[in-house]
Order: structure tokens, then C-alpha cells, then sequence
DNA sequence: GCAGATATTATTGTTGACAATAAAGTAGTT
DNA sequence: AACTACTTTATTGTCAACAATAATATCTGC
């Protein structure tokens, strides 16, 4: 479940601390990113900055201007709206895989271990936990669903930078409608039952989508 | 319908130099890209042709090894299946969208005018003109669908290379069925009826695979 | 002749200096 | 004060030389 040798670059390091602090949210949507400090703060030429910068801005985490540098990127409210679009056709495809295989015992374990995280977390209304695992449920999901393109167009739609605020957003009935949703997928998936999945899944992140299209302007 | 201002920058002339010879099939799946070469091909330094090979890793058209360059990207029967069950969904869903959108006069020409084209290629049986016209109905169907983050996404799971000799191994009569599915697929949409445009598309990106899952071995 | 160690070579990884560009600032005119 | 033309500055774009790595060829001892 783990690639061996990865040979460590300056390029590589960079994108990964740099999607690291973007993810976190040391880094906010709109931040300009300029070459030269990144160079000075990593101690290393501007070569390995600029490929980095490249690597993110395909990755979709950076914008780039010609001439004008690299921002960290930011959603406007129709863009999430569009990324949800697609998410719900992936995610449910994803979930629909999933249930179409013949599940090992462990994938079964780890699909009902996941859930009873999620159940605890949503009796005990700690969100933060809560949005933590539901990030893993759902790449749980696709690591069963076994499709490294699914599960990578699936990366490429999720926001990564409203990750620390949405949960404080998050109402606790809406907690309990999300957990509820999980359930069904995680009960059809281990029936086996595609159809079920599919469509549970469908539902799930079309609830999502409708609280991102109610969010305040001000998060944009 | 078309953006002003690409300041044109080395890079991405090489990108797009490097693209269109990838998509027309100059540089075969598997061929290593020497830095050094494509420098003095383009009369340029080093710096701009590693900038563009970082893009196109992203986007997937090259995969590279630490230390060890990059080729031009090559996808098993796998890999091919795995993505046109991506594909799957997300040309349905672009269906979907375009049928549920209030079409202007120009867009419901623009399809009728591009059906029309590949009813030619289907009668005068020109498999090669009719692959063109194929992939731009796609893409049109994309552009209509006005949802710029699925079009990526497709754009990501399409396969570039097998362009050229696809239509050499397209049985007239697959051409047929594959035309059949077309008409359905813009009827429904200037009909506005997005449930069958979506399942109309579906069954034709399918057909498409089960076509992909047959094909020889030596094309991988 | 062959396995292993050692040198050679080709190629990528990295850097610091220079050129080109766009934005910010300044002066001069009305 | 507002407008333009020019100058300055910050930053990106580019290059050519050097360092590090992996693949290849050569040598050595058996």
C-alpha cells in the first residue's frame, strides 16, 4: 500500500511543503508567491521554486500570470459549484465501484472501522474530527473502488483551503444529515448493493453542494 | 469565445510544440524526451524545457523518473479502460448539462451544423474525417455544457495518441453505431431532454470502451 | 568466460548572473 | 488636481556553467 523509493529533489520537497501550508491554510487563497523569498526561505536557487510552481499550478493549487508570478488560487463561488458538479458523478462512480467488488475482509474491516469514527464523532459533535474523517471515508472509498483516475480526478475537484473554516460552518443537524448519508453508502457498499451506492453517494454530495452554494460571500 | 491576452512565453511554446506532436503522433508512446535535444531543436535553453515538461507531466501527456528523464506517456489496456469508465460519466454529465441549458440559436446551428458534418463522414465512409469531427462534437457538447471544470477533467481522461490509428481499426460499422449514438445524443439536447441525452451519451462512451477492451495487444 | 568492482559517459539537477517585462513612482504640463 | 510621458524598481524569464546521479563500458581476479 506504499510506493518504496521516491528520490528526494528540491523540486519535490517544495511542492510538498508548499501543499502542505496551503492545505493547512498557513497559506490563503489570493497570496501572491514570489520566487526569490521562496528561494531564500527553502535555501535554494530559483530553478527548483519555479518548477514547483509549475508542478502546483497544474495540480490546480496555484494561478499563474505570465510575467506577473503565481498566486495560491483561489474559487469563486460558481467554480466550487462547478467542481461539486463533477464530484458528484466521481464520487458516486467511485462508491458504485466499490460495491461492484468482491471486498477483501480487510477493506471491510477498514470500511466499518471509518464509520464507527464518524458515528463516534457525530455523537460527540466534534467537527473537527468529524471533517478530518470524513476526508479519510471518502478516500477510503476510492482506495476500495481501486481507479487511480477516479481517484485522481476526484483529488483535482475537492477545495483543499476551506477545509479549517467549513467545519465551524458546519450546523450540528447538518452533521447528523452528512453522517446519515454515510451510513447508506457504507451499508451498500459492504451489500454489495451498486445501485444503492451510487445513488446514496449522488445524494450525499449534492446536500454538500447545496450548504457550499448557501455559504456567505465573504469566504470568497 | 475566445481569450485575448497569452503573453507568449518559451515555455509555453514548447508545451504547445510538444503537445501537438504528441497528439499527432510524431513522438510515440514510450519515447524519452532529452532535455539537451529539444534545447537545441528549439534554440533555447535548458530552464524553459524542463518548465514544460513539468506541465505536461501534469496534464498527464508525459510521465517522468527522478534522474532519469521523462517519455512521452504510455497507457495499458488498463489504464485505458479505467479512464473511459471516467470518461463515462463525465461526457453524460456534460450531456446532461448541455441539455438542460437554454440553448442560443448560434449553439443548436453549431450542433446541428457538426452532426451534419459527421453524417457526411459516415455516408462517404471517411473514417478519417469522421474521427476529427468525433472529437470536435465532443468538445462542442463541452463547450455548450458551459461547465469549465468537467471539460478539464475530460480533457484528462481523453487518449491522445491512439488518434491517428483508431480509426484504421474502426469497422464500418461500428462508425455506424457510433454515428447512431451521436444523433440521439443532439437530438436529446436540442429536444432539452437532459435524461436522455445523458443516458444516450452514457451508452456511447461505453460502446466506445467495450471497442477499447478488445483492442489487439500490440497497442499497448 | 564471468561476476564483481571501478572508471567513463550521458543526462538530469542546481545555481547565480543577466535580460525582459510589468508595476510603481516621479516629474512635467495643462 | 488630473493627465500623460518618462524613470525607477521589483520580479519574472532565460541562459550557460557546474554538480550530482544513473546507466554504460571497462577492467580485474578467478
Amino acid at each position: 500500500m506504499q510506493q518504496v523509493d521516491i528520490p528526494r529533489t528540491q523540486t519535490r520537497d517544495i511542492v510538498d511543503a508548499l501543499k502542505a501550508r496551503i492545505f493547512s491554510g498557513e497559506l490563503r487563497p489570493g497570496t501572491r508567491l514570489i520566487e526569490t523569498e521562496l528561494a531564500r526561505d527553502f535555501d535554494v536557487g530559483r530553478g527548483p521554486v519555479r518548477e514547483a510552481f509549475r508542478v502546483l499550478v497544474g495540480e490546480g493549487h496555484l494561478q499563474s500570470h505570465a510575467h506577473r508570478g503565481v498566486l495560491v488560487r483561489r474559487y469563486t463561488r460558481e467554480e466550487l459549484l462547478e467542481m461539486g458538479c463533477a464530484r458528484e458523478v466521481l464520487e458516486s462512480l467511485a462508491a458504485r465501484l466499490a460495491a461492484e467488488k468482491t471486498l477483501t475482509e480487510e477493506e471491510r474491516s477498514a470500511l466499518r472501522a471509518s464509520q464507527d469514527r464518524m458515528n463516534v464523532a457525530e455523537a460527540e459533535q466534534d467537527l473537527d474530527t468529524y471533517s478530518r474523517e470524513n476526508r479519510n471515508y471518502h478516500t477510503l472509498i476510492e482506495t476500495i473502488a481501486d481507479n487511480a483516475h477516479v481517484a485522481d480526478l476526484i483529488e483535482r475537484v475537492r477545495v483543499p483551503y476551506l477545509g479549517l473554516r467549513l467545519p465551524q460552518l458546519f450546523a450540528v443537524d447538518q452533521l447528523r444529515q452528512s453522517n446519515e448519508g454515510h451510513r447508506l453508502v457504507t451499508y451498500a457498499i459492504l451489500a454489495g448493493a451498486a445501485d444503492v451506492a451510487e445513488a446514496a453517494m449522488r445524494s450525499h454530495i449534492r446536500a454538500g453542494n447545496a450548504h457550499t452554494a448557501q455559504l456567505p460571500d465573504e469566504l470568497f
